[in-house]
RNA sequence: GGGCCCAUAGAUCAGACCGGAAGAUCGCGACCUUUGCAAGGUUGAGGCCGCGGGUUCAAAUCCCGCUGGGUCCA
């Protein structure tokens, strides 16, 4: 694939040499003649630990400072990281690749990149090795990526493939790399929709870049065909690199893992805390180590595995050493959890400082996934250190890339997250010790295990360790993970299709930013069918950024035709109307301005209680959905506690403060760059626009209280919003708070509302409206008295009952009382029954009739007749049924006429039984 | 966004599959035993069975909707 495409100048110059691969069989570049291998593992085995390549060991914030230097030297853009968490796309959560800063709309071309070329150290988190961690030696679940780009387009043309692998070579060689260990190994690389040619550099054993040379996108009529799918070429030429910083920190220091090579003070305090010795200075224990990553490196196998220990044991028996199998195994296992809990723990630190709030949902999922895993591997080690402490050692260790001003809402969210994971696993333990009974002895059905874990969140190992005490077995299969993702999988839903107007005319002129209090404005039909209509110019506001459209009318010499609907599509407004205008007439559009009015006050509400929130709750808050319609709005905002009542005031409060300030009301439009630098990417709070510029809403430059990129429609000043009003804050999912509030006439109006509910409870308890909740409160407990007491009396009339019945007639020997009832509680017949059948020889057989009969039978114990069966036939009477445990039967009908038959009925059933 | 689970006394949970008088344990109150404590015994209080509909003679239990919570996956 791509085969021509590696005839580099550079390669030809210097006499590259293309070999194929001794084990994978792919090509690579190289200018050593005698290199058999890729230099990538698994065919090559790690050859830098404890003997780097590099001509002095490097810390991260020097490798990086190197890498941005030596590229910013080279006429590059050196750009500050972006966060972790890809708030600027929404096709994924977690930002994986340097490149992912700059999609999807700089490297589509329709948004200028911000420097070209340019390079950026990118922190990003990758969990699809989660498993890796620890065990390999190499794998993170976050690691900084840089990256230097190039964007190429028909009229500008940065650099392609020769000079970016000129970049790479030279960087290599001034690290102190010989030039003839480096390995450029041939990569067709394909993701996200686009393809193109790329390069793994190799060296040692350790892939440490790829060169990707984006040159083509998925297209249903594309040329070239790769793996079914058709490609075609891309009007932009992206030159997209990867260099895993910690790799080059790592092969700078020669460390047994990357782990003791990025941060050992932590492995060490984690170490020192939980009591494993890790002695890196001891030349028999750093050896094994760093033959252990050798062979994980290659193997990919674990080392509780016999091969890979008979492996590890054999080459340290070579070097002279002898080592007990089981405490290796024990060591190791130990040293897993210790290096998953300092990689993990940078993770998390990462994420929360970016702002994900740990959830159900979303990226939220991702990072309680992060924690929980962390503190079962903590559990594991069977030790109390606080994450939270390892956490913060983090954020000190990494401040230079980590933003640290937030960290108390971040140990908040963590020591919730802690307390949770604490009840869920005390909660799970109980549920489990309460199953397991069932189980004695036996194994636990897979599908048990996985029912545990899926809907209550207990890892088949607590499950495992619990078991063990009971007595009951539990296998977990190797593919546990591949069984519940099975368990999760459901058919592809289809995408919705846009039906998207072919349309051919020019974007709509947009009137209501121009001026947002005009109703009414003259326009041109420009197309027209089946009840859509386009303008050339409109005062209407499609639906979007949240806000109901605009109804209204057009109205043409002749005609007047109701608006029911508007959006946009493109650049575009459609107008849907009851009716048909023909192109080319001259229409006059008229909003429904009252509704405009109150949409436009609860949108800058919206903004003004996202503000307020932020000041109150913290600088994590983030929108996460927002809807206005005339009579309220709701926000969605991302919180990871439940807003208190006494919050919920506070913001209220402040939100009227601001009202009452009377702010203006701001709106310019920025190019992207410079609005992102202005205001960063709280911009977004209401989603990325697909522009190169934005249009930013600010409601006071003066305090900077909020600016957002927005298109909705704005009051002046915030004093015309009114009055806001919270109605309800709810709890939409884990991390995701609800507020719905009104703003203006709709605020008083749900003010008045409420007043009115107080006024009318007040009139029917005839007290002053302050004095309803302790009214209401007396009631209720007056209301659970008299329960009680007429509990009691009931109790007293069924033995009054008693006394009325008995006795009955005796007939075979057997005291019958039989009793057509008035309206008698079911209760007092049953208490009454009950008591009667205490004595021998006695049954008992009553009905009550209201608008419909209950019927009571009972019978003493030593009367054997099954009652239930009596009951059930002699109801059909009155068009019943009824049941009941052996000694007493009850039921009922609704046939009230056929009661007394009912009862006699069941008499002669009786006394036909007692005969045989 | 999707799946699964849960809601019963102050707490932890039975009862639900298969409709028929709301239970257990701990905790709480009183009394007994004890010099006192711990413990034990006797006894009592404490329930809109989350809310709203439906089915049924009858619903904690079955069905639907809602609310609150948990959990897994993307």
């Amino acid at each position: 694939m791509f085969k021509d495409e590696y005839q580099l100048d550079f390669f030809k110059e210097k006499n590259f040499i293309r070999k194929l691969c001794t084990e994978c069989g792919d090509a690579f570049w190289t200018l050593d003649k005698d290199m058999e291998t890729c230099q990538d593992s698994p065919c090559t085995e790690f050859a830098f630990i404890d003997n780097s390549p590099f001509d002095r060991p490097f810390t991260t914030a020097e490798m990086r400072r190197y890498f941005l230097d030596f590229f910013a030297d080279r006429g590059h853009t050196a750009l500050e990281r972006y966060p972790v968490v890809a708030r600027w796309r929404d096709d994924v959560f977690l930002v994986h690749a340097s490149i992912y800063d700059f999609q999807p709309h700089a490297t589509s071309g329709l948004v200028e990149p911000p420097g070209n070329p340019l390079v950026v150290s990118q922190p990003c988190i990758r969990m699809p090795d989660l498993e890796e961690v620890g065990r390999t030696g190499k794998h993170m679940t976050s690691f900084e990526m840089v990256g230097h780009h190039a964007f190429n387009s028909e009229d500008n043309y940065v650099y392609w493939k020769d000079e970016t692998v000129r970049y790479c070579h030279e960087m290599l060689i001034e690290l102190g790399l010989e030039e003839d260990e480096i390995a450029y190994k041939e990569h067709p690389w394909i993701g996200g929709g686009n393809a193109g040619p790329s390069l793994e550099v190799n060296v040692r054993g350790l892939e440490i870049a790829t060169l990707v040379f984006m040159n083509l996108e998925k297209h249903p009529k594309g040329n070239v065909d790769l793996n079914g799918e058709t490609y075609r070429p891309l009007s932009l030429n992206v030159v997209d690199t990867g260099y895993g910083l910690e790799r080059y920190v790592w092969m700078s220091d020669g460390a047994p893992t990357i782990y003791d090579s990025i941060y050992p003070e932590i492995v060490g305090y984690i170490c020192e805390v939980c009591g494993i010795s890790h002695p890196l200075d001891d030349h028999e224990y750093r050896y094994m180590l760093g033959e252990y990553t050798k062979l994980a490196g290659r193997l990919k196998k674990d080392f509780t595995d016999d091969e890979l220990m008979d492996d590890l044991l054999r080459i340290m028996e070579e070097r002279g050493y002898f080592p007990v199998r089981s405490k290796l195994v024990k060591q190791l296992t130990d040293l897993r959890g210790v290096y998953t809990i300092a990689d993990h723990s940078r993770t998390i630190a990462f994420m929360l400082t970016d702002g994900v709030v740990p959830s159900n949902v979303a990226e939220g999922y991702l990072a309680r996934l992060m924690i929980r895993r962390t503190l079962r591997h903590i559990d594991r080690l069977n030790t109390n250190i606080s994450l939270l402490k390892v956490v913060k050692k983090q954020m000190d260790k990494f401040a230079d890339i980590i933003d640290t001003s937030r960290a108390s809402v971040v140990f908040d969210m963590l020591e919730n997250e802690i307390e949770r994971y604490r009840e869920t696993t005390e909660k799970g333990k109980r549920l489990v010790k309460r199953s397991l009974k069932r189980w004695e002895g036996e194994t636990i059905p897979l599908e048990s295990l996985i029912e545990f874990y899926d809907t209550h969140g207990i890892h088949p190992t607590i499950i495992k360790d619990m078991a063990d005490e009971l007595g009951v077995t539990v296998e977990i299969p190797d593919d546990f993970n591949v069984l519940l993702a099975q368990k999760h999988e459901s058919p592809e839903t289809d995408e919705k299709e846009d039906f998207e107007i072919d349309h051919n005319v020019p974007d709509t002129e947009l009137l209501y930013y121009e001026d947002p209090n005009s109703c009414s404005s003259e326009a041109v039909v420009l197309y027209s069918r089946e009840s859509d209509v386009i303008l050339d110019r409109t005062c209407f506001y499609p639906e979007g950024g949240g806000q109901m459209c605009d109804i209204g009318e057009l109205v043409t010499e002749t005609d007047t035709y109701d608006v029911r609907h508007v959006r946009k599509e493109g650049g575009v407004v459609v107008h849907e109307i009851d009716g048909d205008i023909p192109v080319g007439e001259t229409v006059r559009c008229i909003i429904d301005g009252e509704r405009r009015k109150a949409l436009t006050r609860h949108h800058t509400a919206t903004h003004v209680i996202i503000s307020s929130a932020r000041e109150i709750l913290g600088g994590h808050i983030w929108q996460r959905g927002a809807h206005k319609s005339p009579e309220n709005a709701r926000l969605d905002i991302s919180h990871h506690r439940r807003v208190t009542r006494q919050q919920l005031k506070e913001i209220e409060h402040r939100a009227n403060e601001i009202v009452l300030q009377d702010v203006p009301v701001e709106w310019e439009t920025l190019s992207r760059d410079s609005a992102e630098k202005r205001f960063g990417f709280e911009l977004y709070q209401g989603g990325v626009p697909a522009s190169d510029t934005i249009r930013v809403v600010h409601i006071s430059d003066v305090d900077d209280l909020d600016a957002q990129a927005c298109g909705g429609t704005h009051v002046n000043s915030t004093g015309e919003i009114g009055l806001i009003k919270i109605l309800s804050a709810q709890r939409i999912q884990d991390g995701v708070v609800r507020l719905m509030f009104s703003a203006g006439m709709a605020a008083v109006e749900h003010v008045q509302h409420m007043e009115e509910l107080l006024v009318d409870t007040a009139e029917t308890f005839d007290v002053d409206m302050d004095r309803i909740p302790e009214t209401a409160e007396r009631f209720f407990n007056e209301w659970k008295e008299r329960g009680k007491e007429l509990e009691k009396l009931k109790e007293y009339r069924s033995l009054a009952l008693v006394d009325r019945l008995v006795p009955g007639e005796v007939e075979r020997g057997v005291e019958f009382v039989i009793s057509l009832l008035d309206d008698i509680d079911v209760k007092e017949m049953l208490g009454a029954a009950e008591r009667i059948t205490s004595e021998e020889d006695r049954v008992v057989l009553l009905a009550s009739v209201t608008d419909t009969v209950q019927l009571v039978f009972s019978k003493s114990d030593n009367i054997e007749i099954d009652i239930g069966e009596v009951l059930r036939e002699a109801a059909k009477e009155i068009n019943g049924g009824g049941g009941g445990t052996a000694k007493t039967a009850q039921g009922g009908g609704n046939r009230v006429e056929g009661a007394g038959v009912a009862l006699e009925r069941a008499k002669k059933l009786i006394l036909k039984e007692l005969k045989e």
